[in-house]
DNA sequence: GGTGTACGATAGATCTATGA
DNA sequence: TCATAGATCTATCGTACACC
């Protein structure tokens, strides 16, 4: 029964997530490692919610969904019912397949109106070492395609993000201090003030080569009506 | 067929102890 | 103080089983 497991276990070489500390909360509060760290709630229900709701919503049973997005059925199921806190490679994957933003599925649905996200009350996502930051500057809000993030990267901290669902546009603007983003081979650096819009979908890279940290905002567009 | 749950196993990060 | 090894912990997997 195992066998099969050993060569996509080697090879994906996944774990890894665990807790800063042996005396931190519970797993499911304050994962860690792309933990999506939420500030001041549980998110594991949301998340469980979001992505039952999402995938009922496109008629997806969770083996269909399983082999869209490569999670196992297992794992999805245990996402839904609020009892993982999966990686943030795992919700990316899960969120490429449904179409949606990273925000619809750790978001928290809203009525219109005025709505005032207190800074202490942001879901804040973290790589696995701190050096990489973003929060979610709205609650992912269906009917709309875009998004805003405020993204920190540590003095010479490295970010890797894998490709977005196609036709996913980014607009980002060094707010302070400087980064350098790699897009497929290609180099840009950016000073505090420089924007750049770029295609989303491939892999591509942020670097801050300075000694400050770097503080940018992104706005990420997406092709399609998710939700 | 789809879902929920449980189990054992794996990989890798972190913690802790130990020795130089 | 630093480096290393072993222990520990957790996310994730595949599989099996029961239930609807």
């Amino acid at each position: 029964m195992k066998t099969s497991q050993e060569s996509g276990r080697s090879a994906k070489g996944r774990g890894g997530a665990r807790k800063p500390s042996r005396d931190a909360a519970p797993a499911a509060v304050t994962p860690e490692v792309a933990p999506v760290t939420a500030a001041t709630t549980d998110l594991a229900p949301v998340v469980g919610a979001n992505l039952r709701r999402l995938r009922v919503k496109r008629g997806l049973s969770l083996e269909k969904l399983s082999k869209l997005s490569g999670v196992s059925r297992a794992m999805l199921g245990q996402i839904e019912l609020g009892q993982s806190a999966p990686t943030i490679n795992v919700l990316w994957k899960i969120s490429t397949a449904l179409g949606v933003p990273f925000s619809g599925l750790i978001g928290q649905r809203q009525a219109g109106g005025v709505l005032v996200l207190r800074s202490d009350q942001a879901k804040t996502l973290t790589n696995h070492d701190g050096t990489y930051s973003s929060r979610a500057l709205f609650p992912f809000d269906e009917p709309r395609r875009v998004e805003f993030y405020e993204l920190r990267l540590a003095p010479h901290g490295e970010e890797h993000a894998d490709g977005h669902a196609p036709g996913t546009t980014e607009n980002l603007v060094v707010a302070r201090g400087a980064i350098e983003i790699d897009i497929e081979g290609a180099r840009q650096r950016l000073e505090q003030g420089d924007a750049i819009v770029f295609e989303a979908d491939t892999a591509h890279t942020y670097r801050n080569p300075s000694d400050d940290e770097a503080l940018m905002y992104l706005v990420m567009t997406y092709a399609d009506t998710v939700g």
